[in-house]
RNA sequence: GGGGACGUGGUCUAGGCUGGACUAGGACACCGGAUUGUCACUCCGGAGAUCGCGGGUUCAAAUCCCGUCGUCCCCGCCA
């Protein structure tokens, strides 16, 4: 007799005798009568046991076998899928049993620490929300995998064991026993690989990899997470790859959570983005756009706006729909948050039947009307304005939309606003005042702008684009740089010499001398997507075996102190 | 590296500001008993906590102070 599926039984198998085993999900014990909630991975169903004394016995999630026959029940549940049947049961034996349980597991909202859920991870694993969190992700993967499968991509593995090289994060390294005071990194991504791969041949690259960061962590971050990496060859126009990508994320969308995405979606300059979101990662799921607003101030008597135009600045506007009804005591409260988030001061207007301003002393009503009209704002909505350095006032302002946006309720549930963001600058200038990448090293400039390499790098731009979902940055990619020379020009202007690029690069630069092709390709924070699409808020809730926010796991105990005889293995001594 | 919140039986929590009748209350889980149509079963009874750890203040500390550890959130950091 084979096992059959919980939660498969129905009206048309009863009669039917079945084999069933899973976990014991509720107990009902009416003393001659007894009911057991059955669970296994098909669902539940209600089993009856009668003169079964070992039955009396039983715990939650104690792991049973049973043999009964599926009968019509005299109370239907309408509750359970299976509720319209019950198995009566004539043998049951105890394969497994289980102790008092820390936490229930069969309720959908976790009631316990989330250092107690960890710690007995296979337990919180049972509930019904991870259970379904697992499923959806193993969904997305093959979804990914079908659809990518389809348009001529292989998977191919990576090296976990390689080579330190200097990116963005921290390295987790191993020590080498084989060679010692050597040491492997575990890859923060597989961007040299994957360029080398394309360089070998397979023209369309792709992999569902483990990707390894050293840096504290967030409720969207964890030191080792996932990648949708993928590489292409003979690519040169970004659109190119937008149209593959976006069949991707439609096919993905439907497969996963039956939710049909608009193409094309938008392609956003990012100066348009800080301009009118004041964020790389604009959320599009609702208004609330900026308007620069500084040529009506320019030369104008209020001297505190007029003076961040002269000097270079900006003076932009931030409609707050439904928000003239804020006390000056509310405003005062964002205008210390605007403080906070590095801005000088904060202006408002009020439009109701007429304006009120913090400013109508020293500005023309007409200029007001003027600002209210280009923030498009309506009667009963607030303006709010900043002035000073424009990348400063953008940052500000776009952090105030967010969270006036949320404590206003004015994300709609339910929206899902794709778009890509393009035309990044190639360069930043890091703290300490040098030229670093804003992407990475590997990353192509814009052909028309590789006169200003050398002379006003940041002013060059770089065939990189990121793809936002609803204010979050969900890939990122570029075109590569497949020529020598041109690799080498950037590295110089980073300020990496040719004897430190061999020294680091040399491995990458020789491949691109052999026959390198166009190439370029993105990587997709595959945790986030799960977690954006599973309806979560932590990136823990869809990851099996998570790590706290020290880093730590509570179910083995790692990271962990090893024997010295291990140390002695790897020629480590540990200080302290 | 910085800021904030939290830590009380197995689990979740009340109490904490305003120290004293707190002999630390409740719910769930657990144990014993009853129970033949329940489905969050119900009813009766029971056991289980030196209030994260260390120090201090005080006649007296779960409660106030300092330190430390752990968890969570945020800033920095994350090409």
């Amino acid at each position: 007799m084979t096992r059959e599926g919980c939660g498969r039984l129905g009206r048309t198998t009863v009669g039917r005798r079945v084999e069933l085993a899973g976990w014991v999900h509720r107990l009902r014990d009416l003393g001659g009568l007894l009911f057991v909630d059955l669970r296994d991975g098909s669902g539940i169903v209600q089993l009856v046991v009668r003169d079964l004394p070992d039955a009396h016995g039983l715990s939650r999630e104690d792991v049973i076998r049973v043999e009964g026959t599926v009968a019509l029940r005299e109370a239907p549940n309408p509750a359970l899928p299976t509720g319209e049947v019950e198995v009566v049961v004539e043998r049951l034996e105890i394969l497994s049993h289980a102790k008092p349980l820390p936490f229930p597991v069969d309720e959908e909202e976790a009631h316990a620490s989330e250092e107690t859920r960890l710690r007995y991870r296979y337990l919180d694993l049972r509930r019904p929300r991870l259970q379904r969190n697992l499923r959806l992700r193993h969904r997305i993967c093959s979804a990914i995998r079908q659809y990518l499968d389809a348009q001529g991509f292989i998977e191919v593995e990576t090296p976990m064991l390689t080579r330190s090289t200097p990116e963005g994060a921290r390295d987790f390294l191993v020590p080498s026993r084989l060679d010692p005071g050597k040491f492997y990194a575990l890859p923060q991504s597989p961007q040299l690989f994957k360029q080398i791969l394309v360089t070998s041949g397979v023209e369309r690259y792709f992999q569902i990899v483990r990707c390894f960061r050293d840096e504290d962590l967030r409720a969207d971050r964890q030191p080792e997470f996932t990648q949708l990496d993928l590489e292409m060859a003979f690519l040169e126009d970004p659109e190119d790859l937008f149209g593959l990508l976006e069949g991707l994320m439609v096919h993905v969308f439907r497969e996963t959570i039956g939710v049909e995405l608009p193409t094309p979606f938008p392609r956003i300059p990012y100066d348009t983005a800080m301009a009118r979101y004041g964020s790389d990662k604009p959320d599009l799921r609702f208004g609330m756009e900026i308007a620069d607003v500084s040529d009506l101030f320019a030369g104008g008597a209020f001297r505190a706006f007029a003076e961040a135009v002269a000097g270079g600045g900006a003076v932009r506007a931030l409609p707050v729909p439904d928000g003239a009804g804020r006390s000056r005591g509310e405003l005062g409260k964002l205008e210390e948050a605007a403080k906070g988030l590095g801005l000088a001061g904060l202006s408002w207007i009020k439009v109701a039947d007429g304006l009120s301003s913090s400013i109508a002393k020293h500005v023309p009503e007409a200029a007001l009307q003027a600002v209210v009209a280009r923030a498009e704002a309506k009667a009963g909505d607030l303006v709010l304005l900043a002035a000073g350095p424009a990348a400063k006032v953008a940052l500000a302002l776009g952090e105030l939309r967010l969270r006036l946006a949320r404590e206003g309720g004015l994300i709609p549930a339910g929206a899902w606003t794709p778009a890509w963001v393009v035309d990044f600058p190639l360069f930043k200038l890091s703290e300490a005042g040098s030229i670093e990448s804003e992407h990475h090293p590997f990353t192509s400039p814009n052909d028309e702008d590789l006169p200003l390499l050398e002379v006003e790098p940041l002013r060059v731009r770089a065939k990189c684009y990121d793809l936002v979902l609803n204010g979050v940055e969900l890939a990122s990619g570029s075109i590569r740089i497949h020529r020598r020379d041109l690799q080498e020009r950037i590295f110089r202007v980073l300020g990496i010499g040719p004897e430190e690029a061999e020294r680091r690069f040399g491995f990458f630069l020789r491949a691109l001398e052999y026959g390198a092709p166009p190439h370029g390709g993105i990587a997709f924070g595959l945790d986030r997507w799960v977690m954006m699409l599973a309806g979560e808020r932590s990136l823990r809730e869809v990851i099996a075996f998570p790590k706290t926010a020290t880093g730590s796991c509570p179910l083995t105990g790692a990271p962990a102190e090893v024997d010295e005889a291990q140390l002695r293995d790897l020629h480590i001594r540990v200080e302290g």
